[in-house]
DNA sequence: CCGACTGTATCACTTGTATAATACACTTGT
DNA sequence: ACAAGTGTATTATACAAGTGATACAGTCGG
């Protein structure tokens, strides 16, 4: 079963959106594998504290995505393969990566100062 | 006068905290100082090509956190100071830091591999 | 002074996000 | 077979974000 135990809403993005990147970055750690049950709609929602359609929403798109199996009636499984995990990471490593260094560059951070930040944030307990 | 050469609307974020942003970024930088100029609302509603009133919400919030000064019929011009610039520092490079730490320990890339993305992304002439 | 530009304000409208309440069809374990 | 749980769908409602159009008041340079 998929956990969502460190999962919290924050930020601007949709909901929908979050659960989606949620899910997907637990595909690049490797601690969401392929056969992996979803919790259902309603659970999900219920633990969330959200509307059922909007974790409907990010199921959705997860399924269009090719990356879960949905039938009527039956939970919901994981779908992957080596090719489609390699092009989540591609995605999510990449993205974030450039939106951290296109940020940092912006406000003129150089490399050195770059990296001593990230080492420095790195072993913070409240950064999960 | 504020630039807003290499400024795109792109994610998730509203854009009128995209705008936000990049003139608080600007600010971190040094390329935006005390007294200097911002665009009308109307030119850079059209520079953008986004609506007047979303550029008026951008500017509007500024007012409200005291980093610009707007009297009507007049230009509005940045109003900043030391402490101020302090404290928009800390919230970008903090909140930019934390973000990529975050979204990188939770995918599983260790530190190493995390300093190796930043090192090889930063060279790359596409990403400003 | 006066025209061009500025900030400010309002109204109507569309779209996307999220909630709320149902309803129906299907699967699964007992 | 049956009940509980599942996916799926629909309708209504609310709010934020963004657009479009318009209006009014103030500043500033010629």
């Amino acid at each position: 079963m998929i956990s969502f135990e460190n999962f919290i809403i924050e930020g601007d993005s949709p909901i929908y959106i979050q659960i989606l990147r949620h899910i997907k970055m637990g595909v690049v750690a490797g601690t969401v594998i392929d056969g992996d049950e979803l919790p259902s709609r309603r659970v999900l929602s219920a633990l969330l504290g959200v509307n059922p359609n909007t974790v409907q929403k990010a199921y959705r798109l997860l399924e269009e995505e090719g990356l879960i199996q949905s039938h009527t009636g039956a939970k919901s499984y994981m779908l992957l393969n080596e090719e489609k995990v390699a092009e989540i990471r591609g995605q999510l490593v990449e993205a974030r990566a450039k939106e951290a260094v296109a940020s940092l560059k912006r406000m003129g951070i150089p490399l050195d100062e770059a990296t001593a930040l990230l080492e420095r944030f790195w072993d913070r307990g409240d950064i999960l």
